[in-house]
DNA sequence: ATTTATTTGTTAAGCTGCTTAATAATTTGG
DNA sequence: CCAAATTATTAAGCAGCTTAACAAATAAAT
């Protein structure tokens, strides 16, 4: 009876161990000098160096220059070559289509805002329509040093599914109206809130933390964790649907499908406020929306901050609600209206007094979080194709 | 300047990496031949050899007896050997302390149940004392074929934290007032609801799911959730702390702290229950406690099933909060009230109302779980020493 | 300017852990 | 009793790493 391998690394792109975690680190880490790798990975010289032919030689790696030290000869200095490709990272946002291409080690390539003509509820037939138009100039406008296409990868507002699973509920199909994704090209469609999360831990607030919750509050509301390193997904793409905790809850009172969202969202949010917005010339007339809201906050006015305030408990009951399932020891506050400053005190007042003590950040990096995750979802899955594993 | 290992394998107790990988699947699948080893492993029958050869030479396998198949010479079976050793598992329990010593691959080699003298609130100096008292027997009953002790594992009712974080808020010190852990033994504590989880996963309705959470209702509640195969810790031990989910919440009601556990533990479930009790002959007396109120509502007690029913739509709540979070796909009811099959068609009913469609199972392993679980926990990391790295 | 110490990179030789191929041993069925 | 099947061992070889030695480049010392 034969074995069905011959050895290990047959199948993993032909290259041999070292090889495979020299390209790793090249990816994650960024450009290197040859030592470096050598001790960071635990390589001997020699096997560097046939590492790095064997790399150099499909165009995987390229030298950008020569470091010198304090003393001795200059050591050479690596980065991603050509060969390794680069991916499209696409937000089919409501208002807006974002595009990035950039190598798989994260050098931006190519970039684009497309405004669409009117906000949308949520997947429509005219985002699918830009999302294919997008793409298709942005494969155009390939030059010859991108290399090839590894991924394509694409943040969406809904529950994102795998194929085996009933998709009828989540109409992320409505994304291939008019778009087709392009044949043979690794597509990867991801929760636009789970991006974010994951845009965060690569570039913003949550660097390099295994650990963490992302809770964005807008007109929508969810939440992305990432524990032990790994997205949480969940069964069927539900985890982070934190719109549906259950609200309104208490003595003789029984929880009601979606409310919570319905209470919690940006609409809502501001129909409260100017139910409640008092009347006459001092206060001056109520707010036409959230940013005219937090604007008149920032300037002291009283009706204003008393809503944010308000606002804020809410939210941060729902933290609390995160933190006692899963004690994330870290969240990062994003949206339009979570990642206000003065929504910060509030929520952290309102954790603190109902659950265990944990670190409260409110995001910086704004609607980038969710293009830069899908950016990176992309470039570690066009990794983990190449080297036949996962990122460490 | 010298590399700092000679090779990978040097650090990983000598054995080859087929021989690691070896123990690993006779720890995890039990018994085995050579054969299934082999096309399980992908490993050639000469490496077969040589990895039992060496395994062998330090009793961490034993041969067994030998299988026929329809043709052909019998093949060598496999197990672990007393050289592997043994683990000891606790669960330092309110009502009872209960030891297991098992080998690694989960044989029981020792059982002990000791019912403590009162109900202990929490981890008291009483069980401390028990548990040495027990550890030690247990020490001293070890036969020369148990091998040496691997690992000691102990399951305790509070939120467990590393060494590095403050222990000061958890009373985990407690069980070190009369115990003292013997000295080179690696010692495992973990929160027992969370080696419930792992108990259900290995033993229970939960068997081979790599993604669940286990929900236990009982005089407090907690959760444990696996994720992606692991246990969810949290960052300070605090996941699954759903006794803080905000309760009550509503518009204009603001949450309290702890307030979930005080309405649902199982004395406010009672003493609701009494209060609300129908007056008069036709009735019957209230229940004393709730055992006797599931007895009522097993025999058909109007009264009794409506309690039940009213407390199995907060228990639906709850649940449906840590499918809104974490979505594990399965959820398993356990604890003296969770567990009880009364409870399960109104849990269902609420989480169907609220949340994704999940499914939900009662716990069928009852008290066992706990421990189970934690020798399990302690039988991995045992078996993670052996082999320098986790199970798979 | 030449030498010396230091660091980087390559070549040579060897070891480990696996493989395949061949052989031996054991068992059932014709 | 022999043929076929299955399991185990022995022999030979290869891949992928290692260490050791050497070659090349560079800054500091003389």
């Amino acid at each position: 009876m034969a074995q069905i391998r011959s050895y290990d690394a047959d199948m993993r792109g032909g290259f041999t161990a070292s090889a495979r975690s020299v390209l790793r680190k090249l990816l994650s880490y960024g450009p290197a000098t040859r030592p470096q790798l050598g001790a960071a990975l635990g390589l001997s010289r020699p096997t560097l160096s046939s590492s790095i032919a064997e790399l150099d030689k499909v165009g995987f790696v390229e030298k950008i220059g020569e470091v010198k030290g304090t003393l001795g000869r200059r050591a050479a200095m690596y980065r991603l070559g050509a060969g390794a490709g680069h991916v499209i990272a696409v937000d089919a946002g409501s208002t807006r289509v974002r595009l990035r291409v950039a190598t798989l080690d994260n050098r931006l390539l190519h970039h684009r805002v497309h405004r669409l003509s009117s906000s949308q509820r949520s997947l429509s037939p005219e985002i699918s329509q830009v999302v294919a138009e997008e793409v298709n100039a942005a494969r155009a406008a390939a030059g010859r040093d991108w290399g090839a296409l590894r991924a394509l990868g694409i943040a969406i507002p809904t529950r994102v599914v795998g194929r085996d699973q009933d998709q009828s509920a989540t109409g992320q199909q409505v994304l291939f109206s008019h778009f087709h994704p392009p044949d043979g090209i690794p597509l990867l469609l991801e929760n636009n809130v789970n991006c974010a999360a994951i845009g965060e831990q690569s570039h913003g607030v949550a660097r390099g933390r295994s650990d963490f919750a992302y809770v964005q509050i807008g007109v929508k509301i969810g939440m992305g964790a990432v524990l032990g390193g790994k997205l949480v997904r969940g069964r069927s793409g539900a985890a982070g649907e934190i719109g549906h905790l259950p609200y309104p809850w208490g003595p003789g009172l029984r929880p009601l499908a979606g409310e919570l969202e319905n209470h919690v969202g940006a609409d809502a949010f501001l129909e409260r406020t100017r139910a409640a917005w008092p009347k006459g010339d001092r206060a001056g007339p109520a707010p036409g929306d959230t940013v005219a809201l937090f604007e008149l906050a920032e300037h002291g006015n009283a009706a204003a901050l008393a809503a944010v305030r308000r606002h804020a408990e809410d939210i941060g009951a729902i933290v609390a609600a995160c933190v006692g399932v899963i004690d994330p020891g870290l969240v990062v506050l994003g949206g339009g209206v979570g990642s206000n400053r003065l929504m910060l005190p509030p929520v952290c007042d309102m954790v603190k007094k109902l659950s265990y003590p944990t670190e409260i950040q409110s995001s910086t990096l704004g609607p980038d979080a969710t293009l830069l995750g899908i950016e990176k979802i992309a470039a570690d899955h066009a990794c983990s194709l190449l080297v036949g594993q996962a990122l460490g």
